[in-house]
RNA sequence: CGGGGAAUGGCGCAGCUUGGUAGCGCGCCUGCUUUGGGAGCAGGAGGCCGGGAGUUCGAAUCUCCCUUCCCCGACCA
């Protein structure tokens, strides 16, 4: 008898999908307050490993972690002309504190530029002292009008990095570093997901920025995910909060600083890249749990083979996790399993420990067959790897199909309802993003046509990528 | 803030038009039978129907006020 899907088909309505799998994955709950989520403890985890797969490339970047205070003056905020207009509309300010009315109110950080160009002006004097780079992983509020587990909440844990620099060509060059040395091979190498490196327009320029550029994905649905970004801030925050420094000249100078940052929306982009209606598809080299040890039936033989499995796997290297829970039925524990998004499920029931074998369930290829128990652990390894090549095949082929070439504003309004338009810069303009704007189409960034980043918001040959976005 | 909805056990919903004191599915608890694809049967726990005022012998249901939430847009990692 065929059961009722267990989540609401991508097909039928994605939004809904995408709320399902969060729900019966266990990943995370909407919190008390508007627009908050508890991260449940799968869905955490999943968080850490992103963290510290960034956190090691952040650190093989030069950058050393730092943390700051979640209460910032909210005469900082003000010091900087575009970064207070950004970003005050979504301000949370505490007014109210120890019982008193504060003097002056504290805001709760959105981002940390203001706080840390303080303590950089404090730190550096010389240009010995440059450049500093700092990183610290934290909480943020950002008061979203609609907000979206794990792509919009109202308070979210990312990474900020924050370094300042003797010359724009200095700060330039980290900027860009940093985006494709840890967000892009992260991205790609780790979620597997084929990210679009470029240049925002000034309309989507970071508040305070003088160029911002960001890593971006596209969903099953074909709409597009920012998953991360890099600004470099010129100047601007420098003057604000005088981070100045003598040269080698003798030569007072402001530094150059820039920012940049990824966060618990890539958990959100992961779902909608990989996931699946039967859930969610973990990569191989992300997952807390890569191979899962079912015994599928009550029995002693059962249950010590999956043990000894387990520990070898173990030994191999593999994050494995037993699965004991003979009480529920097999047909439950696989189900809940594939929501999860566990790439690989090895099934030992008697009829399997009779052949000296184990039935192996690849999430990711959607295959199930015997494997023999002799030398699993070698199988294991080219399945996941395997699996890891497929999520990222699979996630570029979908883009590649989805992604049109146009000239016109009409083609980019038709290719955006079901993926991706590529039109050049110089056909569609300030004026043509603005009309795609009208009708929830945005510019998601500019590349050259050979992938590589533009220099300038007009250099000639750029390709703007427009798309609907979450 | 503009435009649409909706508030009923943990979750999803029906009941409201035509007032009579609450029901279904999932989940949960107990028992038995099961366990290789979200197990079946039986029994059971759990709700002053968002808040307030009114109409009425009687309100989840009718009237008025309030509050909250969701969806579509403007803001955004």
């Amino acid at each position: 008898m065929a059961k009722a899907p267990v989540l609401t088909p991508q097909s039928e309505d994605f939004p809904r999908w995408y709320q399902d799998i969060v729900a019966k994955a266990e990943l995370a709950d909407n919190g008390p307050v508007r627009g908050t989520m508890v991260i449940r403890p799968y869905g955490y985890s999943i968080w850490e490993q992103m963290q510290a797969d960034v956190d090691r490339r952040i650190k093989a970047a030069g950058a050393k972690n730092a943390y700051f205070p979640l209460f910032i003056p909210e005469s900082y905020l003000t010091r900087e002309a575009e970064h207070v207009e950004g970003f005050s509309p979504e301000l949370a300010v505490v007014t109210v504190a120890g019982g008193k009315e504060l003097e002056e109110p504290i805001v709760v950080r959105p981002t940390s530029e203001t706080v840390i160009g303080e303590f950089m002006a404090k730190w550096v004097q010389s240009y010995r002292d440059l450049p500093l780079l700092l990183n610290q992983w934290a909480n943020v509020v950002r008061w979203e009008l609609r907000p979206r587990v794990f792509l919009r909440t109202s308070e979210f844990l990312w990474q900020e990095g924050h370094t300042a620099h003797v010359s724009e060509a200095d700060g330039r060059a980290y900027a860009v570093r940093i985006l494709h040395e840890v967000y892009e091979s992260f991205m790609r190498d780790v979620l597997a997901m084929p990210v679009v490196v470029g240049r925002k327009t000034a309309k989507e320029r970071f508040a305070g920025a003088t160029n911002t550029m960001t890593c971006e994905a596209m969903m099953g649905d074909g709409k597009a995910l920012q998953m991360g970004t890099s600004h470099e801030l010129g100047q601007n925050f420098a003057k604000a909060f005088d981070i100045g420094f003598q040269s080698s000249e003798g030569v007072q100078e402001l530094a150059w600083t820039t920012s940049w940052g990824v966060s618990t929306r890539m958990v959100g982009g992961l779902i909608m890249c990989h996931g699946d209606d039967n859930g969610l598809r973990i990569p191989p080299r992300l997952a807390p749990v890569q191979v899962v040890v079912m015994a599928v039936r009550e029995d002693d033989a059962v249950i010590d083979r999956c043990r000894t499995l387990a520990e070898e796997l173990l030994a191999a290297g593999v994050r494995v996790e037993l699965d004991l829970r003979t009480e529920t039925s097999a047909g439950r524990r696989a189900t809940d399993w594939e929501l999860k998004g566990v790439p690989v499920r090895l099934e030992l029931g008697p009829r399997d420990l009779a052949e000296g074998a184990v039935t192996l369930v690849d999430r990711i290829a959607g295959s199930k067959d015997a494997a023999p128990l002799d030398g699993i652990a070698n199988r294991i390894t080219s399945v996941l790897d395997a699996a890891q090549a497929t999520l990222f095949a699979e996630s570029l082929a979908r883009r590649e199909a989805r992604t049109a070439e146009v000239t016109t504003i009409a083609e980019a309004v038709e290719a955006a309802s079901v993926g991706w338009a590529r039109i050049p810069w110089a056909d569609l303009g300030v004026a043509g993003e603005v009309e795609l704007g009208t009708q929830g189409i945005t510019v998601r960034c500019l590349v050259m046509p050979d992938g590589s980043l533009p220099d300038s918001d007009d250099t000639p040959g750029a390709v703007a990528i427009v798309a609907r976005s979450y």
